[in-house]
DNA sequence: AAATAGGTTGTTAGCGCTAACATTTTCGGT
DNA sequence: ACCGAAAATGTTAGCGCTAACAACCTATTT
């Protein structure tokens, strides 16, 4: 089982004349290394293929190479692909990831929380939304030193470090695309209030009809709560309407693709009589006809930075940051697909 | 960071009155020991929390506590659950788990497959559908001695231990209940041809129509490939025959959401006038309104059962296997949601 | 030239656990 | 009661790495 040809850090030393805890230095980045023995090193190091053995490595330092996750709902398709692209972001750096699920019960979360911070010593946690704006659990973080970096977060922004996208802009951007393709009666469905990403979408809707001059009628608003059910019920409002708009704006794809299938319903035709647009670009974006158009959130990315910030080890102290080494806003992307069009009613 | 308190295996030794080999040998399952220590050194265990250092035990041991799990198509939300799942009990279990994704330049995946067991040289891989069949990945684990379980392969079956359920049981019980709701005139759309649960499915929905003596006209079976679109197009035929079904069997939840919104388009009222059925029991089947009916995976369990089969070691020789010692077969589970009910027309 | 400071490299010890071998205990058969 | 084998337990060494300290350089200052 064992790979018996497996270069250690020693095979490297000797090879490049130098002692073990040189390499070792090379290879975590410590400064007090000339740089001509660094070179040295690390010409050795590709020449063996030496990669450092985590458990020893673990074994050794004071540090745990563990870096825990704690998500709220399992089937949103947003989690798994945060969860496997921290995943491999994770083993190409070295360190493993240790994913928790969040109870409906806080109290057997913070357990759970605990529980974990006690047996893994993670070096840092990952929290997603919306766990990551309970504040019971943020304070076990912090009154436990564990660093911890929050996506998406809604409230007491300048606690800790986070990673967000632009959702206000991104809902700017998607809706003045509208009006660039002819629309001018674009409706907006809202999404779950207790989440901060609906306030922002919204705002970014609204302001760019406002300066684009467009006039909104209220009754183009319909408040969502981010389901399909939700979508269909503003759907049938704003279908009914004596003046239809000719463009909807979901807050997200499940009530983007609600909204399709109540259209199709009514005999509707997408996008030749409505154009529809999601948020988010979950795989229901894809998955149902016609393809809907929407914001693609750069999760990948996201969960990229969350383990390098974490893993970097920059986080271990608070204590003098300012909001700007918090913040970390990452761009999005406008994608479009079948569901929206020019419109050729105008 | 570290925990000042944490109990280590001489902790244990120390208060159990024991040598550190004798815990070692209680925490390893060795048989070599007597019933009197093994509970002694178990109480003492408990007593002092003890949980072993996994980089300590993985350091010092020849097996690795690291599994591999490969999968093909990230966004199948099948995967998502089994990952979790699989995660959860490796924990548990003191286990760590690698996740590799499949390339669709399949020399790619070998190679990939070949660095995941020369760098962290796990002790055995999980591989999920379709990779599960590639005859080249299974030649490359079987020839670096690694362990492996399928998940609901399609062929070989003798050549690897195996998890699966009864899809041809399933599909025939599935069938059967809409027979009992008082449906005679069953449409199925059978999924894609090259994975044999299609096949399964098919052949299962067959056998339940011929033990109840019912007819079935060539017109009711279509041929889909698992995705939304050809689900449309097989909706698209079935609902314009001029003596319609009354109820559509669909081998995957994709193809069923697809149906609903055909039937909804041509205002064909759901359940009332149609009943419709899935398979999988996927996120989508509660997204759409109605709720699709259709068959769960038991996924948890089989991710569960697979880690710990390989856990167990007892697959490290095939040799003199029985093919009753490879094969695992859980139960599925009918789900009655609102897109199926009794047929108020017969 | 000697003293000082700061940067760079080496040495020692040990993290927590288990493989391999060494020793002791147990127990059936004579 | 004694022997021998098998079962149960203990001892030693070391897995690969890094913390802590020791030792060594170089350059600058006095």
């Amino acid at each position: 089982m064992a790979d018996p040809k497996r270069a250690r850090i020693q095979d490297v030393a000797e090879q490049a004349g130098v002692s073990m805890m040189t390499v070792s230095r090379v290879l975590n980045q410590d400064k007090k290394v000339s740089d001509k023995t660094r070179e040295k090193v690390m010409a050795v190091v590709e020449q063996l293929n030496y990669r450092p053995n985590v458990s020893a490595r673990r074994l050794a330092s004071t540090k745990s190479f563990f870096l825990g996750l704690l998500y709220d709902n399992p089937s949103d398709s947003y989690i798994s692909q945060f969860l496997l692209a921290a995943l491999k972001k994770c083993r190409s750096i070295g360190y493993h990831l240790v994913v928790d699920e969040a109870h409906n019960d806080i109290n057997k979360t913070i357990d759970s929380v605990k529980q974990l911070i006690d047996v893994t010593q993670v070096d840092g946690m990952i929290l997603l939304p919306p766990m990551c704006d309970n504040e019971t659990v943020l304070d076990v973080l912090t009154q436990a030193n564990v660093p911890y970096v929050r996506i998406t977060p809604d409230t007491k922004l300048n606690r800790s470090p986070y990673i967000c996208m632009d959702d206000y802009q991104a809902a700017f951007d998607v809706t003045e695309n509208l009006i660039n393709q002819g629309h001018s009666k674009i409706a907006h469905i809202i999404g779950d209030t207790k989440q901060g990403v609906s306030r922002l979408r919204y705002q970014g809707y609204l302001d760019a009809l406002r300066s684009n001059k467009i006039a909104m009628p209220p009754e183009y608003i319909e408040q969502g709560s981010f389901t399909y059910q939700s979508g269909m019920k503003a759907a049938i409002k704003l279908l009914s309407l004596d003046d239809k708009p000719t463009a909807i704006f979901a807050a997200n794809d499940d009530m983007a693709a609600a909204v399709i299938s109540i259209a199709q319903k009514q005999g509707i035709s997408i996008p030749d009589e409505l154009s529809v647009v999601g948020f988010d670009d979950t795989q229901l974006a894809t998955i149902v006809w016609p393809n809907i158009s929407t914001v693609k959130q750069p999760i990948d990315e996201m969960a990229e930075l969350s383990v390098t910030l974490l893993a970097s080890g920059r986080y271990s102290d608070l204590s003098n940051m300012k909001s700007l080494d918090l913040r970390h806003i990452l761009d999005f992307e406008i994608i479009e697909r079948e569901s929206s069009a020019i419109n050729k009613n105008a």
